[in-house]
DNA sequence: GCAACAAATAACTATTTGGTTACAAGCTAT
DNA sequence: ATAGCTTGTAACCAAATAGTTATTTGTTGC
């Protein structure tokens, strides 16, 4: 950029550039830009010096902080599931009817999908390799037994009232809301593809959001 | 292997190896090979040796019959949404009651998921793409026509006998199948780690068969 | 039977990639 | 102010990787 034309190796002139530290933001850049790499590239296709160059520093940062590549992976995809995770439990499904609160859910998870498919990716990627770096983590295993137990006890509601049958179980609800948003979501690109309609149009968008409540709650209605 | 200690570059000797040729044996063993890498590494994790080698064959021939690596992944995703398309015209839903129709076409789609999970990982893949090597494929326009037809006839004939409600989409109501069957399958690994129930248990399997039936007429259903 | 072509092999190459090393400079406690 | 640790940079390296070349050997039409 200047024209000092230096040739020693690893001399680096600084009195151009104010050097600001900052740790903290460092790796938080790095955790970003990985997750948009990994996102978008999947495991294999993701390339360290590319999330260097993404968070504005270099690959010796990222190996200071994260160890090396499968590493940071196994961090972004953590936060990943912390990020829903955390989101979910400020719902508080169970505060209105148990109709509500189903819908309530369905809708949160939709929106929330939508809005980090990064998210779904990075799941995508998890599961194609069977989830070898996810049962590495220490970290989640009690991060998602809030969302059942909340669950549980809008259906059991439900039930008592008698809106909702008796064989409605929480987890096959939850994969049911989860099947819906996710599949639409992720797989939009080869769906639009193939069937000629433009799934992520507006329009067809909130026709999906509509579809999911109604499909949830048609499956579980006395 | 044996003794014999050659040095000049490219000398081969054959005599030990009855040298069988057969270019469609050849090809179709690459396709395979490809199938099964692709799917279980990505395109970005795909090796191209490694194809070469689980053919029982080499790089040479694979450039040959496919030109790049591209292409041959195009090649591969080409070949399964014909195999899955080829299936499904077998299905005739038309021939029995709508629902029993409706019931036929989401028990084929679930069962063909679960055979065929390499199918799934394709799609996920190219949809991490965003569908960027399936939009040149010219073989595709025409496929995936015939199931929607198809579709929209049980879904009128249902309506006209007052099974099935109005708003019944044939889209939507396929969209929904295929949901509830990919997400249950192709996130199984991360699925079960964080809920901590095996969900390729056949029991669960089993349920998840006829829960994915149950809501996909419940959504319907007049 | 043999010329021309298709199929197959293995070694080779240029580039990319994950990871490391040597070094410089900011920060902080004493 | 300065020693020791932390944050940062760029050059380097060995292994891996997509794609190619030189060569050999079946196969087939005449």
């Amino acid at each position: 950029m200047d024209g000092s034309g230096e040739k020693k190796p690893a001399k680096r002139r600084s009195q151009d550039r104010v050097l600001q530290r900052d740790p903290e933001r460092t790796r938080a850049a790095i955790l970003e830009a990985a997750t948009r790499e990994f996102a978008e590239n999947g495991m294999g296709g993701a390339r360290v010096d590319a999330i260097a160059e993404r968070a504005g520093t270099n690959k010796r940062m990222l190996y200071h902080y994260f160890g090396d590549k499968e590493q940071l992976y196994l961090h972004v995809l953590e936060e990943a599931y912390v990020g829903i995770r955390t989101a979910e439990r400020e719902l508080h499904i169970g505060d209105r009817s148990p109709e509500e609160g189903i819908a309530e859910l369905a809708l949160f998870t939709w929106r929330y999908f939508h809005k980090h498919p990064e998210f779904l990716s990075l799941l995508g990627t998890e599961n194609l390799h069977r989830a070898r770096w996810l049962r590495q983590s220490v970290r989640l295993k009690e991060l998602h037994s809030h969302l059942i137990v909340e669950l549980t006890e809008v259906l059991d509601r439900g039930k008592k009232e008698g809106v909702f049958i008796e064989a409605a179980d929480p987890l096959s609800v939850y994969l049911t809301i989860a099947s819906l948003g996710y599949f639409y979501i992720s797989n939009q690109y080869t769906l639009s593809t193939i069937f000629g309609r433009d799934l992520a149009d507006p329009g067809n968008l909130d026709a999906w959001e509509r579809h999911i409540v109604h499909v949830t709650l048609a499956s579980i209605k006395a």
